[in-house]
DNA sequence: ATGAAAGCGCTAACAA
DNA sequence: TTGTTAGCGCTTTCAT
């Protein structure tokens, strides 16, 4: 039966109703709180017959158990946090984060475990969610797009709190991280992009302040070797469709003779793909492009876009699972794993 | 100074370090627990000497206020929660709920809650979730894009917990809601599109099950008057690019004389606009289209859709200074609030 | 202005 | 198997 169906409330004597508690189901089963107690956590000895009264007397009072209490002698809540970091605008865009909610939720789920997600906007959000997690509200924490030096991730080393990172900024010491291997898959698909015989290849590098976006570059440089000129790569802040563009524009005007692109995401790909058309470029027989995340953009493109497959529900997924370690006690919070993220080829490239 | 500085801890007699609380705070500073609560929540009547040394003490020990025994004396937990109640892939698509809760948050921010996002993918969720909701964890909730006869709404009208819905399910009774004005809006914009010259003006309904989907379609009903033909709408479940597509080639199959569309959103629009030029068929000259949203889909659309601006960050808003209000007490609970969302004419009709 | 003490609703250790 | 009791960490009368 689903909880959602109880009347609510126990008369008071002075005519209010509030909200019921254990010692009104004891009064009510005629036992005594601590059997109320033993059968709502599942404990044996327990006989039938109390069993049977206080499942009653539950209903009839419409009980309801309060987490807060629970949660204060318990020190612990059954809610994880999963925090995500991000600029206003980003969190709009950026496909991978509903994915690995999702993701992190479908394995929480599982274990009965609550999603609390828990967004980071301002630098007061930052000192409230501080204080938040050191409440006792929620049991560990998913960090998603953790910069180098987040002042969420030394909160969150002050209170030893138990913690995934999704993603691998390099001062989070020891903690426990999920990632995909992005300097690997840039390196691979920059070399295929190579392959496909192009000389002058450049790169819009977004997010260099993140993990994620200096691997990225890494593995790009990896994969130019000796024919790496840094004039054909341009910096920009943020993995989006707008930053493509100005990217691509200044790129265009530094190096009029660029004739392969590889660009940091496949929103910022699509940016740049439109600022080449509009320059009269075809894209690939003049400009092969390539991006990254396999995202709705990647589809939307025209050509579509030859890019690489993050797997971000399983990489939400992975990062639940390992906090889910941590409270065990199976895991001291130290272990990181790195997910495969395959090319997939289309018609930019 | 930002809480999350502190040391933390407290040497135990056995050696072991425990989270300090009111009570090692009062002893190192040598006065008593309730003088610390009294400064912990700024009242009156503390000697200056004892604040001083309070906070001292505070500093030297790294305590950090418990929330759960907080929200268990005081029935409140500072904390709103934000549900999400999405079949899987939309969350990741639909452009509008990172806007919402951004606009939730911020407002959240300014009052010093915690915006707590949870999320109802399965039905175990919808359990789980009214558990939670019910546990004294969350003072109040703001629902996004419940549907008509949603258990979730169930679940919180037994509660009797303060609920604010963005959007309109038409069960929600008398319960606060903000909500854009769908039906104008879609007639708004229906009668533009009419007033380009076209005869066979057809639409691709989405989400029906939802009041902004049918109310989308109501508001174009509206505005054909006399020239509608039921021939000419197409329904489809979701509010996706792949159900604008799906539903562009049924009504190219049946109508293929259409020559003005309606999409319930600029997702379904961009759909129905690569369809339509696959299809062969030149956009606007040969088909004049319009969305709804003013998503970044509308934009990357060649042409660019004209469409209907949501205020999607002042929903989230209003959502939660509507909630904020309830929990104040100065709002039983059942006020309405219609944004405004402005025509934004592009090119694709 | 401050201290003592009584709970908030729950669990768990100890008796019986 | 069950009842009793002592807290979890905090706020808040009620005295002083």
């Amino acid at each position: 039966m689903c909880s959602c169906t109880y009347d609510e409330g126990v008369d008071e004597p002075n005519g209010r109703r509030r909200r019921a508690t254990v010692k009104d189901v004891a009064i009510e089963a005629g036992v005594s709180r601590g059997t109320v107690s033993r059968v709502l956590n599942g404990q044996r000895y327990v006989s039938d017959e109390a069993r049977a009264a206080i499942d009653a007397a539950i209903a009839k009072v419409g009980f309801i158990p309060n987490r807060a209490a629970r949660s204060l002698v318990m020190q612990s809540s059954q809610a994880i946090g999963l925090i995500v970091h991000e600029p206003h605008s980003l969190f709009v865009e950026d496909p991978n984060i509903g994915a690995i909610l999702l993701g992190a939720n479908a394995a929480l789920s599982d274990a009965d475990y609550q999603l609390s997600c828990l967004i980071a906007d301002t630098s007061r959000d930052i000192d409230r969610l501080a204080r938040y997690l050191s409440g006792g509200l929620i049991d560990g924490v998913i960090v998603v797009s953790a910069r180098v030096g987040d002042p969420i991730t030394r909160a969150i080393d002050n209170l030893g709190l138990p913690a995934t990172f999704v993603g691998h900024p390099r001062d989070i010491g020891e903690a426990a991280y999920v990632a995909i291997d992005n300097r690997g898959a840039a390196r691979e698909i920059t070399t295929r992009l190579k392959a496909t015989g192009r000389r002058r290849i450049g790169m819009v590098a977004a997010a260099l302040d993140r993990d994620s976006g200096s691997d990225r570059l890494a593995g790009f440089v990896d994969a130019l070797g000796a024919d790496f000129d840094p004039q054909l790569v341009q910096s920009v802040p943020l993995y989006s469709y707008s930053d493509g563009q100005a990217g691509m524009r200044a790129l265009l005007e530094r190096a009029p003779d660029i004739d392969g692109l590889f660009a940091s995401s496949d929103a910022v790909a699509a940016g740049a793909l439109d600022v080449l058309q509009s320059a009269g470029r075809r894209v690939p027989e003049d400009v092969g492009i390539v991006g990254f995340d396999d995202s709705s953009w990647a589809l939307r493109c025209e050509p579509a876009l030859s890019t690489v497959r993050q797997p971000a529900t399983e990489l939400g997924r992975a990062a639940a699972e390992s906090v889910l370690r941590q409270l065990r006690g199976e895991d001291a919070g130290t272990g990181a794993r790195v997910l495969e993220c395959p090319v997939v080829w289309r018609g930019s490239a």
